[in-house]
Parts: C-alpha cells; sequence; structure tokens
RNA sequence: CGGAGUGUAGCGCAGUCUGGUAGCGCACCUCGUUCGGGACGAGGGGGUCGUAGGUUCGAAUCCUAUCACUCCGACCA
C-alpha cells in the first residue's frame, strides 16, 4: 500500500479525552475515531489489525472443534422472555420498536438464540457435542463507557456455546475452549494467565478469567511466577482427548492467581516470595459453563441414549477483539508509539523513502515495494513528500515490525537500512539482502 | 446512577468574569529555500462560538432551557 493513497488520518495532539496510553494511541495512529460515547469508527488501520486479530481467533476455535455462524444484531424481545432475561437485563440492554411497534433488542450477547438455534435442529444425543460461535457486534449500554474500545459500548465479540448431553461433558467442552484460549492469546503475542472467576448470577461450576498481564491494565492481580514460563500448548494438541487437555488445565489451574476480587492474601503469602508476582491485568476472555440454566426454560432437549429427554448442558465461552486490540497495545508500546507484535501488525514493513524525487531513492524503493508486494509482504510505502523526520515519526508512531529506510547516504554505499521496531536494531543491507530479510 | 467539569476551525487552546467587526499554535493550500529523527520564510483558505429561546442598539460573552461529551466513584467482553 502506497500511504500517498491510503487513509492514515494521523494526529500530532493528542485528543484531550484519551486517558490511557492504548486510547491515545489509537487516535494518533489513525485507528479508530469516536463517532459517540463508547461508539467508534474503525479506520483502515485499525481496521487491519482487527481483522487479524480476528483471523487467529477464528483459527483457534476452528482448531477446537467450534463451528462458526453468524446470528444477528437484532433480537427480538419475545425470545428473551422466554430465558426470563427481558425484564432481568435493565438498562445495560437497548431496547428498540419496529415500525410495527414489536419490542426488538440490539443483542448484547446470544445465549437465547443459539438455545433457539440449538433446539430447532439438534433432537438427538448423536449430534453431541457441539460447539457454536459467531464474532458480531454487541451492545451494552454501560453506564460509563471509557478508555476507548477497551471499554466501548458496541464491541466486537466472539462469543461460542457448547452444547453437551451431561455435565461431564460440558467439562469437557470447556477444557476444549481453556486450551484454545491459552492459544490465542499466546499467538496474539499476550502473556494470558486463566484465574478463577465468580460465576455471578449466571451460576455453573466453571469460569476462569483470562488476564493478559500489562503495566497498565486496570486491575491489580495476583499469581506465582511460573506461569510466566509455562508453555504454549503446542497446535497439534488432541482436543478429542479429554485426557490430554484436563492435564493441560490442571498444569494451568494448579498454582496461584488470582485478581483483586478473589485475592488471598494468605495464601499468596505463603508462596516463596521469589515465585510472587503482583501486576497489573486485562480481562480479555472469559468462559464458564452453566449447566441447563437456558436449555430448561427454553426446552432445549435431546433425546439421550436411554430414549429419555434432557436439556442440554450449555457453556459459553467470550472473547472480546475489540479490547484485544487495545490490550496488545497497552502490553506493547513505547514512548514514540505502538510496537505490534508481528502476528497482529496492520502492516509488516514500512519502507520510508527519505528523499522523494530523487532517483535512485525512487528506483530503490520501488523494486523493494514490487519485490515485497509480489511475495505476498504487507509493506505500507510512505511515499509522502515529507522530510525524514516526519516519515520516521510516522512509522514509530503506527508500530509496523519493520521498517525499511531508504535514502540517498545509504544508496550511495549500495545499501539501505532496515530497523527492527521493538530492539530498535538497524542494519545496513544491499536491496536484495533487505528484501530477503523481510520474504518468510 | 451520584459527584465534578467541558462544548470556540481537523487537533490542542485563548477570548467569557468586565457585551462592541472571532484569535493563537499545529494541520491544510500556494510559492521559494530546504531535506538521514516531526524545517524556515512569505502569502492564503477554513468557524451559524453545541442547540433553542430571551435580555440588549449590539451576545462567544449576560439569563433560561436543552443536547452532547469528558473525568472521579459503584458495575462489565
Amino acid at each position: 500500500m502506497r500511504l500517498s493513497r491510503y487513509f492514515l488520518p494521523i494526529l500530532r495532539d493528542t485528543p484531550k479525552e484519551a486517558e490511557i496510553v492504548s486510547h491515545r494511541l489509537m487516535l494518533r495512529a489513525g485507528m479508530i475515531r469516536q463517532e459517540s460515547a463508547g461508539i467508534y469508527a474503525w479506520m483502515p488501520l485499525g481496521l487491519r489489525v482487527l481483522d487479524k486479530v480476528c483471523a487467529i481467533v477464528r483459527e483457534e476455535q476452528n482448531r477446537a472443534g467450534a463451528v462458526e455462524l453468524l446470528m444477528p444484531t437484532l433480537q427480538s424481545a419475545d425470545l428473551w422472555r422466554e430465558s426470563g432475561r427481558y425484564e432481568d437485563y435493565g438498562k445495560e440492554m437497548l431496547r428498540i420498536k419496529d415500525r410495527h411497534r414489536r419490542d426488538l433488542l440490539y443483542g448484547p450477547t446470544n445465549e437465547e438464540m443459539i438455545t433457539a438455534i440449538f433446539r430447532a435442529h439438534v433432537k438427538s444425543y448423536k449430534d453431541l457435542p457441539l460447539n457454536l460461535y459467531h464474532v458480531q457486534w454487541k451492545f451494552r449500554d454501560e453506564v460509563r463507557p471509557r478508555f476507548g474500545v477497551m471499554r466501548s459500548r458496541e464491541f466486537l465479540m466472539k462469543d461460542a456455546y457448547s452444547f453437551d448431553l451431561d455435565a461431564q461433558g460440558a467439562n469437557v467442552a470447556y477444557q476444549r475452549m481453556f486450551v484454545a484460549y491459552l492459544r490465542t492469546f499466546a499467538r496474539l503475542g499476550l502473556t494470558a494467565i486463566p484465574m478463577a472467576a465468580d460465576t455471578g448470577p449466571i451460576g455453573g461450576e466453571n469460569s476462569h478469567e483470562f488476564i493478559i498481564l500489562a503495566d497498565t491494565g486496570e486491575s491489580e492481580v495476583y499469581c506465582h511466577r511460573d506461569y510466566l514460563q509455562y508453555a504454549t500448548p503446542p497446535a497439534d494438541v488432541n482436543f478429542d482427548d479429554p485426557a490430554a487437555l484436563s492435564g493441560i488445565v490442571k498444569k494451568w489451574t494448579a498454582l496461584y492467581a488470582a485478581t483483586s476480587e478473589k485475592h488471598d492474601a494468605a495464601a499468596f503469602a505463603a508462596l516463596p516470595a521469589a515465585d510472587q508476582v503482583t501486576a497489573r491485568g486485562i480481562e480479555v476472555g472469559h468462559i464458564f459453563t452453566f449447566g441447563t440454566k437456558y436449555s430448561e426454560p427454553m426446552k432445549a432437549n435431546v433425546t439421550g441414549p436411554d430414549g429419555r429427554e434432557v436439556p442440554v448442558h450449555m457453556g459459553s465461552y467470550g472473547i472480546g477483539p475489540t479490547r484485544l486490540v487495545a490490550a496488545i497495545i497497552e502490553a506493547g508500546h513505547d514512548d514514540k508509539g505502538i510496537v505490534w507484535p508481528e502476528a497482529v501488525a496492520p502492516f509488516k514493513v514500512g519502507l520510508a523513502n527519505l528523499k522523494m524525487g530523487d532517483s535512485a531513492s525512487d528506483a530503490a524503493c520501488a523494486k523493494i515495494y514490487g519485490a515485497l508486494e509480489n511475495a505476498g509482504v504487507e509493506v505500507l510505502y510512505d511515499d509522502r513528500d515529507e522530510r525524514p523526520g516526519a516519515k520516521f515519526a510516522t512509522l514509530d508512531l503506527i508500530g509496523l515490525p519493520w521498517q525499511i529506510i531508504v535514502g540517498p547516504k545509504g544508496l550511495a554505499q549500495g545499501t539501505v537500512e532496515v530497523k527492527n521496531r521493538r530492539s530498535g536494531a538497524r542494519e545496513d543491507l544491499s536491496l536484495e539482502a533487505a528484501i530477503n530479510r523481510m520474504i518468510p
């Protein structure tokens, strides 16, 4: 992509409302624009990151056996009256009427709808287990949205719902998602630690929040140091092997880990001092099982092997991709701007032509740009007629993992500079070597 | 929802107390000189001062209402 033809509305000053670093950087880097309280437009650069986050989330959901569908944002109030939540949900639910004065709502979550879909089509235990998910915009009319997309009213959520014949099956489904979440967050370049959570009004046996550690996180968290070194479950983990899943989950839940709400100071103090980690954390995922809470009132029954009809056992599993984008920035930035993990960077390479109009610089950039594009490497070519300092500042701000800096001085020696955004390491390479370095 | 604040050009702000032709910096456009870490000079464009009423010869400024947004607290992917 040529920057001169792109839409990258960078801000030099920080809008005054941005209080946390991810919000500031997302606004400055032209990733988002606030349209209303807690409601954001995603600009091209932000959308590229959001799409990449979603792609990784989907890959890991699919790997774990979940099946994607897409439910609408608008739901009928009648559906929610079946579960009793239309009255219970309160003011966080955005309620609207259509032209026929029928009650609708903008979905804050989808348990009711997925249960209705399930009961209409699944009648036998032979079709279980089943896990259906979608990635869809949600709306929760928060009293006080804040921190940009970290806590917005309209947000993107991946929500998966599992269906099993009994509690034991539901527990395996839970463990599948547990492992899938560990892999998902690791691939996003995050250190995520599962922490036991309240099941709250939803009830149920299992519940974990996935907390990523970031200095600017909202809440204090406490955990055993070993969690920071735990290896991510491998890509070839067998999601059909309950014993394997259970082993991973046991390992990841054996040691102390708690958010401030559930913190047990005495238990934490009992750990060797060297193993105690106190940090800031951001909740990026939440999983739980809730048994037959919805299947019973909504009559989502299946016939078991014994011929008897029983309500299915369910679980639900949420990740907020829009929040994740902000969380990734909270976990990866410096005083110059964002530092993207390569997996979600909007472009892999930023190519800066320090002297547009200089024939050697133009030709070198054209060659590098063309070669990388042909190789399928995502490159943003800064071909604006700007001074070098502005280009450096822009590239550092938007945080692409690699910068290739092309100017007359280097070209006189036959080299361009390749800089790693994260480490700051620079290397002078020939054009060919620089190109090859960027091609996997 | 309780408390506190803010709405003036794309962004950051001054002007409001004490009414008198709407300003500054950045950004933007033109020309020139520049060009390896956010250049300099000259010229230029852009604002019904959140909205609606009212007071006044005259309102960004005073009064009333209203809307929006932000921050602090209690709740949440």
